[in-house]
DNA sequence: TGTTGTGAATCTCTTCACAGCT
DNA sequence: AGCTGTGAAGAGATTCACAACA
């Protein structure tokens, strides 16, 4: 009925990237800034930069560029839910427990609220602010929490059956870092992050550049 | 001179995703696969998984399919450095040392040797079997190990420092975990695995998704 | 009948190139 | 002079569709 994606999902990554940069710019009292200057902190090049604003209907001057705080907060409008996302973590071994770590704090309207495991030693513990419950909860957590978006953490034999398990409770998002790709059904998104095929991927690109470095050096 | 990135990266990613997924049917006991079969479990279709096998000039047969023990030698011969590649990982941190962790003996000719961090306390500890050295002798350790291949497990003000003493060192291929673009020469390459942007991603799309929800159930 | 291998068509994303503005 | 915004062109990747085959 509606039309689906409007904007592209490479182009949400950079702008989720875009923002970053321009808070690190803010902290510093930048003011203004040209799409060739954000291609440049981006890896990417000015047009790209251009078009991925044009997405969001942000528009600049030809004489300063971009409005650093303004941009920065047209993104954030566009890309936050402004109730927050809710999220929770299965799997709390060195990998889950690292990625809360690393996400705490980092989003005011993101935050992963509960972990959920199944060893009896780590059930009833905190773990970086966030209670580590037991997997019997989650629906209900889910449900009363209103949660929306789960990682997956666990090992690649329990990766299917905990997404099942988060559909089920209602979640419609999953970033799922166990190397398997799970099925689920089309109306919920999942983002793979495969450790293993980012290793392998540079492991085969530093391989293949052997070759070329006899001509380069 | 010669002909550069015969095998995109795209197809190596998912290259490395079939073997792995070969290994575990493997392990099972299965002789044969089809190219939609491999497709389901890639999360793919069946076209690009033949595209995909065209690519290292493997072929099947229209009876039987593919097999599996035999594909999955093809994609190792492919993809491996006969000699093994040796990496490091710069910071040992929370994400650093689960990291470490995840990869401990996952691949045979893809290790990692060593860590690095200036944290005095963390220097001359080890950390999964790995020595965890102070980054003074990162140059000298990358030379006599003959390593290719580094990690970047560093905050983002780091990260930048870090990557150009890798590349200063003579590692040519980077997996960079900080929230940052690497400014590095063309003939390294680098792979960003961005968590803020996968995460910001998913909650991005759970977000756009409420709205259809409305018609869908 | 059901599969592989692949040229051709399609789709998506990126880059070019330039009008319009300051 | 140097930027933005954008139609048009180009490049890449995916999918189609079918010949060849068992």
């Amino acid at each position: 009925m509606e039309t689906r994606e409007l904007v592209s999902e490479k182009t949400i990554g950079r702008l989720s990237l875009y923002r970053r940069l321009l808070s690190g710019l803010l902290a510093k009292g930048r003011q203004n800034i040209y799409s060739h200057e954000l291609a440049t902190l981006s890896g990417g090049t000015a047009p790209q930069v251009r078009r991925d604003l044009m997405a969001i209907g942000y528009s600049g001057s030809p004489s300063k560029g971009y409005e650093v705080a303004d941009l920065s907060e047209s993104i954030n409008s566009f890309m936050d839910n402004p109730d927050g996302t809710r999220g929770i973590i299965v799997g709390a071994g060195n990998l889950g427990r690292a990625i809360m770590a690393y996400f705490e704090g980092r989003r005011p309207k993101l935050k992963i609220v509960a972990a959920f495991d199944n060893d009896p030693n780590k059930i009833g513990s905190e773990i970086c602010n966030c209670p580590c419950c037991d997997m019997a909860y989650l629906k209900t957590t889910v449900a009363q929490m209103g949660i929306s978006l789960g990682v997956i953490t666990v090992p690649a034999n329990r990766a299917q059956e905990v997404g099942d398990k988060l559909v089920d409770a209602g979640v419609t998002g999953i970033l799922n870092f166990a190397p398997i790709r799970l099925h689920l059904p089309p109306n919920v998104y999942v983002e793979h992050v495969d450790l293993t095929t980012s290793m392998e991927k540079v492991a085969y690109f530093v391989q293949s550049n052997k070759d070329s470095d006899v001509a380069g050096a």
